[in-house]
DNA sequence: GTACAAAATGCAAACTCCTGCAACTTTGAT
DNA sequence: ATCAAAGTTGCAGGAGTTTGCATTTTGTAC
């Protein structure tokens, strides 16, 4: 058994028992105590148990400050994105919107990649903040709370002085004839200042938000030069997209 | 047999047994250890498996969505800010700096009261889109990752054209002769920015920090309006900083 | 304190891993 | 067809890791 295995196997007791004891786990492992007390210690440097005199104890959660963003419909999203990294190369310019499944596009951009990135949404940013070749530049302004992205004049006037290579844009809804439409006016504005200041404009969004239309318009279907969705590009529900000439992954 | 067919047998031997080892994939591939080993790391460099002394193990928990801030002595930090409480009121405009003690301070913000607020902290913008009643304005700029905050030259200028009642701003070092003084160079322009913006600062930070230094000097103690520490205000280690009139909370 | 279990330390043997290298294969260009 | 460049593989040797045992130290209970 590996001992990588081991411990999880630690942990997983542990957890189920509240504490485990050094000779129970050298009987269940079917190793010496040595080792035994050697992973407890090893499991305890990384604050993941308490050592203790005869065994280890559970450690109660750090009080510390989490913050959590719920995704749905999130191995769709996972799908969409994997065939949007084809578009990545290093030393890009890259604008990206809010919305969750730009969120989960974040979390797999290769560590490796060389990236300059604007942003406006908070959880993006704190995503983006882990990636130590991506240089960011988080774009300020009044905050809209529930989306967890910054909105108004400002945003608009940082937008319309950069001149990116690429932008990834979420989309409330999509359809062959009114193209991308949103609910919120100021965010359909944001949305407008971030293709006028891209040379390259990419919609992510899953199936569900085809052939739907919201209030605000933000673009014509012509404007995008690629859609993703989870769907396979042959798929009989993006046809009218396809005759449109753009480009679909 | 060609690498890209033993990549998929050790991946399907990997989700069929959780575990693969080195030594028996070997025998299995009839390769040597070593092109086993190259093939497992080229595996865990792409994220597919993660390898451990050996042999390797599926990687189940799919990326998470939290993030978390760590806090460091939280229940003086907690002690420092309730203090600090009673300089909050209604229609107040107020600028916060990043730092822990500050995002417990937005923790503690009792839920009623009207406010705006400014900051160039990501956590602790966060944490106040939480409050319905609070005007909540992120300052933009390059993100400086470890701190979670945004620094150069957009902040300074969003800061110089605000003018708030009141700035909380946090301290790396304190003391009599230099006043507040910083690691970085950029994090203190910023903090003066935010002193010349306010018409009174208050500096909250904990005790350890008192009679330290850093390279970077922001401010002296006399411009300051207000400093909250977890101490008694009658403390004998506040002695000289009493002494010049400062007020202590 | 004493007795005894648990833990830490030092050590050797076995095992695993990495590096550089040479032999070999594949690819693509001429 | 020929050649160079790039990629792949196995091997040798050295470095690093893991494990159980013997020995010493520490902690707990009485």
């Amino acid at each position: 058994m590996l001992k990588a295995q081991r411990h999880s196997y630690i942990m997983e007791k542990l957890r189920a028992e509240q504490k485990v004891v050094t000779t129970d786990l050298a009987i269940d492992l079917d190793l010496s105590e040595d080792t035994v007390r050697r992973d407890l210690n090893e499991l305890d440097r990384k604050k993941l148990l308490k050592k203790v005199y005869g065994g280890a104890l559970l450690i109660k959660e750090r009080p510390s400050h989490t913050y959590n963003v719920y995704i749905s419909a999130e191995e769709k999203k996972e799908k969409i994105v994997k065939k949007a990294l084809s578009l990545l190369h290093d030393d890009q310019v890259i604008i990206m919107s809010g919305g969750t499944t730009n969120l989960v596009f974040a979390k797999f951009i290769p560590e490796h990649l060389r990236l300059t990135i604007y942003t406006y949404s908070l959880p993006i940013a704190m995503q983006l903040s882990q990636y130590p070749n991506i240089e960011l530049i988080l774009i300020g302004g009044k905050m809209q709370k529930s989306a967890m992205v910054t909105i108004g004049i400002d945003v608009i006037q940082v937008l319309s002085k950069i001149q990116a290579d690429i932008c990834f844009i979420g989309a409330s809804s999509i359809n062959v004839k009114q193209g991308l439409t949103e609910v919120g006016y100021e965010v359909s504005v944001v949305k407008k200042a971030m293709i006028a200041s891209s040379d390259k404009v990419v919609s992510m969004f899953t199936s569900n938000k085809l052939n739907t239309k919201m209030p605000h318009g933000v673009c014509e279907l012509q404007e995008l030069d690629t859609i993703v969705t989870e769907l396979d590009p042959d798929d009989d529900r993006l046809e009218k997209y396809r005759k449109t000439g753009i480009k679909i992954l």
